[in-house]
DNA sequence: GTGAAAGCGCTAACAA
DNA sequence: TTGTTAGCGCTTTCAC
């Protein structure tokens, strides 16, 4: 049975109001006083509930974060620094996943969150157009990530600027035939990520004049193993593309290892380039298309913080850079390709 | 203003006491009663106060989880497995970061936690003899993940076995002058697990008869760029190692990076082992020791959910198993290194 | 099967 | 500067 606000009340010879005073460090409390409340306080171990103290002053001190999963790299990332300003402001974190519809209808109509966090942040959650609506009209303060949103705020990347920088670097090294890995959602008009970068692809592509051709647009499910087996189906093709362009490093990891089972050198043989510029891509020197994770649970964090501390206000869309990193797994495309691997094949 | 169940009762034509009763499906309601309360609830869409109920029943139906960092691949997937667990039982996850000793004082105290979480659970948190002693006095339910602690239950991976292993690994495959890149805590009695690995790593080499090599053994700071400084470092001893047993696999990620910059083969000048089986190890074919990382939060999770609905049991121990996953980074030790590279350098 | 009423432990007016 | 008191919105006896 923990100490509650009456027993150091007691102990302090004052009224449980003098207590809340002192220990929340309001004014108008004496010097005094407030030296005999705290070693009440800190003899009792007293530690105010957070229910009670949440119940009384309608906030919770607490923030909550959606994400469809916790393990992936980008996902962790983003909580990293939602957490880091949140951590600063003395304040909770609270994480749900929210990965199927009723999830998401959960998060959108403010269930399961009433009385639990001052606000939510919702990273990469597919919302409905309804479901968005239906979380904008919300009383709960809500910053969407990764996704638009009309009447919420929301910290995003252009990712059809993202597509077309990674097409176009691999265009200026002479690569035309440049294969495509994402994803392919059921509903790319809640999902929209994967269609904005092939669309940047898309634009690149017809900037130089080039066809695509769909054959050469594979899903690699955002993970190692999907990019893999995009990448394997690529080369299987007749006329196998010279280069790939993964929508995540993870993918790229994938294709960088089939092509190494494959034998076939990278960039010599093959080029990839990445998105998202993962801890990991550096080390591997994967040439990828940065963007900062990190900084935007931060910046979605202190969204939501100004909202919540400022009332309403006109919905901020923050669109965060995107940057092209240059390093080795990009490489002028050879000459002629197909020529040379026949002579191998003829050796082997 | 939501609604509260005064207005639902109200709605229903019931009292209070049945809308809760009906809402929270418990028996000794009629079936009418039920539909009518179900019906107004609905429609007013309401969602019962967690504060409130938290309050009124004494649970909160939110666990916590204490972690040095968020972002780090080992947190991310520990953190993944609870919530696993925890989102099956239809509770929620409060994240909180103890890297200071303030906060490890503060976990162990359960201040700032009174009120939040029915239990927490702290993962390679460096609690001291004495907080531990707090921790497992206090009334909050706790499992520690990483680290020992007497009188709390806890989830456990053999160091020592992960560090022998791994040498033993390398030494069957001749190797005898071998790397250790680890991490130099303040108080090894605190963070032990570098310590035990580094235990492993001795008493496999004491087997083999081999000195252990103080210049061999290395600070990498779990990072990777750690890792590749610690590389860089042995690699540059006059007689440096054949091979490099790595405390993460992001350790190994670095030495593999820094192998690579200097163009040495791997492993046919270098051999590398890590320690965890990260998603991207696999890519890499690294050879590691895997553990189960995501089922260790959940194991830790079951425990502690155990002993919130049991109430206080005999504090499990557990120890989950490693196991050396041999990929491509090792192979045979040269039988004769330093001349080779001798004429390397006599070339160029 | 249902209702009345007493808290849960705190904060915030309002007095003093 | 300090105390009194009325809630915050729910759960939970205890009656009926």
């Amino acid at each position: 049975m923990p100490a509650s606000i009456g027993d150091v009340a007691e102990h302090a010879g004052v009224s449980v109001a003098t207590v809340s005073r002192a220990l929340r460090g309001l004014p108008n409390v004496a010097p005094s006083t407030r030296a005999r409340v705290l070693e009440a306080a800190a003899r009792l171990g007293y530690v105010a509930d957070a229910r009670a103290a949440g119940l009384a002053s309608g906030r919770t001190r607490t923030i909550g974060v959606a994400v469809p999963l916790i393990g992936p790299w980008f996902f962790s990332q983003v909580l990293a620094g939602v957490e880091a300003v949140v951590t600063d402001r003395d304040l909770d974190l609270l994480v749900l996943t929210v990965d199927d519809d009723a999830g998401r209808q959960r998060l959108a109509s403010g269930a399961r969150l009433r009385g639990r966090v001052d606000g939510v942040i919702a990273v990469d959650v597919a919302l409905t157009e309804e479901q968005r609506a239906t979380l904008a009209a919300n009383d709960l303060p809500a910053v969407l990530v990764g996704l638009r949103g009309e009447d919420l705020p929301c910290v995003l990347v252009d990712n059809v600027e993202v597509g077309r920088t990674a097409t176009e670097h691999l265009l200026s090294l002479g690569h035309t035939r440049i294969g495509l890995v994402g994803h392919a959602r059921d509903d790319p008009l809640r999902f929209s990520v994967p269609e904005e970068r092939r669309r940047g692809y898309h634009e690149a592509l017809a900037a130089a004049g080039i066809e695509p051709d769909p054959r050469l647009e594979l899903d690699g499910n955002f993970s190692i193993p999907g990019g893999a087996e995009a990448a394997e189906a690529l080369l299987a093709l007749p006329e196998p593309p010279t280069a790939i362009l993964a929508m995540s490093d993870e993918m790229a990891f994938g294709c960088l290892r089939l092509a190494r089972q494959r034998g076939l050198a990278v960039p010599g043989d093959l080029s990839v380039v990445g998105v998202d510029d993962h801890d990991v891509a550096a080390a591997w020197d994967l040439t990828t298309v940065s963007q900062p994770v990190q900084g935007m649970g931060e910046q979605a964090a202190e969204l939501l913080l100004a909202v919540i501390d400022a009332g309403a206000t006109a919905p901020a869309h923050l669109t965060v850079p995107s940057r092209l990193r240059v390093r080795g797994t990009t490489g002028p495309a050879k000459a002629d390709r197909t020529p040379s691997r026949s002579t191998q094949d003829a050796i082997t």
